[in-house]
DNA sequence: CTGAAAGCGCTTACAG
DNA sequence: CTGAAAGCGCTTACAG
């Protein structure tokens, strides 16, 4: 019972605690024979050393955990970028601790108390709308390396990894003009986050070039869940001249959206047709097949990962930004495959 | 720059830092003029306190950060159960760190250390197969509180919360023998895990009491990931006489299933009748809609959260176990509702 | 090579 | 009510 401290592994092992700290830190200069029975009374005593105590001593910069905020666990593009942060960690000897935010200012707050408190060695974030940019630079002005994730803060140099937005929903938009669509709704993300305006901006751009005018009452704001996918599809479908397709903003939009079309019994494509934003591993496997812009999200965090251990060592190098490029999968629900055999994936 | 400590907030306050410790603590007995001057000096110089510090002098106990550890991130299942966990703890004001296993022992042993060593308050644990249940067991002996989330440990009485998987499953090859289907195949979990046994011990079940006998060429292990579903089917489609029915133990390897068919253009439920373990919030969007066994993931999340709290305080009480029960959601991929008009959810 | 000692930033009996 | 001091478990100059 109780926890053992190098004082009695420095009492079992008759030498000093300073002697213990240096074998089990790997310290060069000890004599083998007491490291070696440092060793035996390490193993014997079963030590583990106290790492609060030792972060304590040391201070931040050593930490080998790094805190990873994300800000909705529930979204699947979040899991793989998760999975690309992890790899990159593991592979360099360091643990990832994650919070989810669940996309609400005062979560986030709590949680980088927590990762300041911890005094992690590093922190991957994905912040939540309406964040406070300051916060962020106070952290790191106290030492904590910090790199945003997918969202883009305007006024402040962090170091960032995002995908082309703009260009990836322009490349959905001008699909759908593409197979002949004029009227085509926008359902977009929750305001106040880059990527949301980015996507909004994509639409416009291949609206305007195709030369159609915007018809504000197709475009609708969601929040990036489900249910206001779901809600927006409804209100659209109600329009007196409701839209013959639409792109929506994001996954879990897209699937409230699926819901609601399947519910009014509407066909996608052959009545509505249908992009994404974000593929899911699954969305080859949806009814209809789902067209979508995917991200590279595995990648993305990949990237995340290698830019907070580059700064990790560095803090005062200058900012970078990393900009992924997204790509379209071209399934049914855009309508694109309709004559031509369906093609699985 | 750099961090305020409680000594400059003391100075600041032309008072001692135990004054300001008291006051920021909370403690009753500080007069009004000291605590607004300490109040006013904390805020002027931004002051967080440090919180490894703090731990390292009051001892583990009182850490308000818990630590929850699942196996696969990528599964679908254990994100509404961290949902349910988070949820209790922050109606607690706890906060919750999240680390995956990818259900790696090694890398459980990884997280496990730094839950050690960071001291938390508490640990939520699905242990990955193989795991060293003596390892959680010593956790717990230097103080940290465990609970077993999902899977159980054999001979150890840890407090667990998990659903009933051998009625779910039994339910599920029920379902599909009421439907008058007799070669039904399984496609089980990981092996070493309790769950998967469950669930095989209610396929076996099932079969039996309806006088079926068990055809060992339809029983299949697969690892809970989609690959294997997707490959283990194949396989059995491959069998000189395929099955007409296939019921898959979890949600992800049921997406690889669901793949397979699709690219063999067998058709469900016509061809081959499916019945997943897990439901997932779009398996109602799923071609086909997908009949499943739901598990109250969210509860789950929320009962292990509970666990722990009356845990924590009292690390002597008696281990618990609560088990929630499961339910079939009837869709069309069992082929139940064929001849009827399709429901949506 | 090894140990005694200081100190990381807090909290809390112990005095007063 | 308030402060001086000890101590949580480490690490690391500083001597030797």
């Amino acid at each position: 019972m109780g926890t053992v401290t190098i004082q009695e592994v420095a009492a079992y092992a008759g030498v000093s605690s300073a002697t213990v700290s240096r074998v089990l830190n790997g310290h060069p200069r000890v004599s083998a024979e007491l490291r070696e029975r440092v060793l035996e009374a390490s193993r014997a005593l079963g030590y583990q050393p106290n790492r609060v105590a030792r972060r304590l001593r040391i201070g931040s910069s050593t930490s080998d955990v790094v805190g990873l905020i994300i800000s909705d666990i529930e979204n699947p593009f979040f899991i793989s970028v998760v999975r690309g942060v992890e790899d990159v960690a593991y592979a360099n000897r360091l643990s990832v601790v994650l919070c989810n935010t669940d996309e609400s200012p005062a979560k986030q707050q709590m949680y980088l108390n927590v990762m300041l408190a911890e005094r992690v060695g590093g922190l991957i974030i994905s912040p939540a709308p309406g964040s406070d940019y300051q916060e962020l630079d106070r952290l790191r002005q106290k030492g904590i390396p910090i790199v945003l994730l997918d969202r883009r803060a305007e006024r402040y140099d962090f170091d960032t990894v995002q995908v082309d937005n703009v260009h990836g929903a322009f490349m959905a938009v001008s699909h759908l003009i593409e197979l002949g669509h004029r009227r085509i709704a926008l359902i977009g993300g929750t305001a106040g986050l880059t990527t949301a305006r980015d996507r909004y901006e994509g639409y416009r751009n291949a609206l305007e070039k195709a030369g159609i005018a915007l018809d504000k009452s197709l475009i609708k704001q969601g929040d990036y869940k489900k249910a206001s996918g779901y809600q927006l599809t409804l209100d659209l479908m109600q329009l007196r001249e409701p839209p013959r397709a639409i792109f929506v903003a994001n996954n879990l939009m897209t699937l409230g959206t699926l819901q609601a079309l399947q519910e009014l019994r509407i066909r996608v494509p052959q009545d509505v047709a249908l992009v994404g934003f974000d593929d899911m591993p699954w969305s080859g496997q949806l009814c209809p097949p789902l067209t979508a812009v995917a991200q590279p999200t595995y990648d993305l965090g990949q990237e995340a990962g290698r830019l907070l251990l580059r700064r990790m060592p560095d803090r005062d190098a200058a900012a970078q930004t990393i900009v992924l490029q997204t790509r379209l999968i071209i399934r049914e629900s855009s309508g694109a495959r309709l004559d031509k055999e369906p093609r699985h994936e």
